[in-house]
DNA sequence: ATCAAAACCGACCGCCTGGTCGGTTTAACG
DNA sequence: CGTTAAACCGACCAGGCGGTCGGTTTTGAT
């Protein structure tokens, strides 16, 4: 029983430190031992663990990233009444936190898809399932959103959802570097004009 | 004189070449041997011509990309009386080539950006430039449009140029893979919505 | 024809990478 | 205790990488 335990957190310590280094310096640029030089584990513990590199990126990407797209991507906007609100904070919010130079699992998600396009298919459908997800869960909320009477009937919830998943990742593409303050706020602005003029006409 | 002819056409041979392979594969993922292959060149070859293989791929920056975006997606615009409408037709245009997975050099820039971010500010850096221009020249066009009466003068051109901008990264980036056709329409679809949020108020 | 410079060749080097494997340490259990 | 399996070590390997360099071929001017 406290094998298992052991056994869980060593594989979790390395797969937190995995993401890290994955993340910031890309799959095929960062090495195992450069992994486990952070962890003062050996080649013979990682293999012990973990088949190959590959395998043990798509671990990460199943248990890291995919829970955390969607403890901060998708399970905010589900309680909320109005969607486009909800979204919209939700967007905030995770620019606000890649300013701050931290790990930003949406954009984890563009970055790897970038990187492992046209180099490993397997991997890419992993991430591809994950944005699936997540765009399903926006079209629903934005679909209640129409019944609810946030959002115009005529709208197309599919294509709204992926505008917003394109956005979201081309403007941290963009933030990379530099003035990531300023770029965030203009997001913000355009979101919110694009949003109303997907909201019913108020007569004011 | 004609020397300098045949230095030009081999540089060029090799840029080409070594572009559409960094496209496909990814610039870490591909050694100079890859390209020389496909050359029938050599090592010697290469090293002739250029310092390194940073330097090399700078010089494919700089000629190939940079000029690429310049015709497709600058240029096409400066001329048109309606921006937004110019701008549409542009990133419609740019889409379907991304379609038929031919080299889409906006989206080489995306690409790179990707794979560069905190691996290599140099590069960085020159893709950034590339991403100033064209950001610029959107904004003077938007500021036009303004002036002709073709779009509402409260509206921020700065923050529309990078919203744009950031849209086009990110439906390329969930372009790769599967449903391209069905994501374009929807992209160009929202896009014309998002359009109309800037366009003066026409009395029906 | 001569000859120097430009263009190109390809063997070679040092380094790093993902992955292997025989061995050692650790710790739960009878 | 002692045993046994899980957990971990680290030297090692084959292959690929960017880059070097002494040498050969091509080329254009004389």
């Amino acid at each position: 029983m406290d094998k298992n335990l052991k056994r869980m957190a060593t594989m979790h310590r390395m797969q937190v430190a995995g993401l890290e280094l994955f993340y910031t310096q890309g799959y095929y640029n960062t090495s195992i031992d450069d992994i486990l030089k952070k962890l003062d584990l050996s080649k013979g513990a990682f293999y012990y663990h973990f088949q190959s590199k590959e395998e043990f990126f798509i671990s990460i990407v199943q248990n890291l990233v995919f829970r955390k797209v969607y403890s901060l991507l998708i399970e905010p906007i589900e309680g909320e009444a109005n969607p486009l609100h909800a979204i919209e904070n939700c967007l905030d919010d995770a620019l606000q936190t890649a300013e701050h130079n931290e790990m930003d699992f949406g954009f984890v998600l563009a970055n790897f898809m970038a990187e492992f396009n046209g180099r490993n298919d397997k991997i890419v459908q992993y991430l591809r399932d994950i944005c699936k997800v997540w765009e399903v869960n926006l079209v629903s909320s934005l679909q209640r959103g129409k019944t609810d009477g946030f959002i115009e009937r005529h709208v197309d919830s599919e294509g709204v959802a992926n505008y917003i998943i394109a956005s979201y990742f081309g403007i941290r593409t963009l933030m990379v570097g530099a003035n990531a303050r300023m770029l965030r706020y203009n997001y913000m602005q355009q979101t919110r004009n694009y949003f109303r003029s997907l909201s019913p006409v108020v007569v004011a």
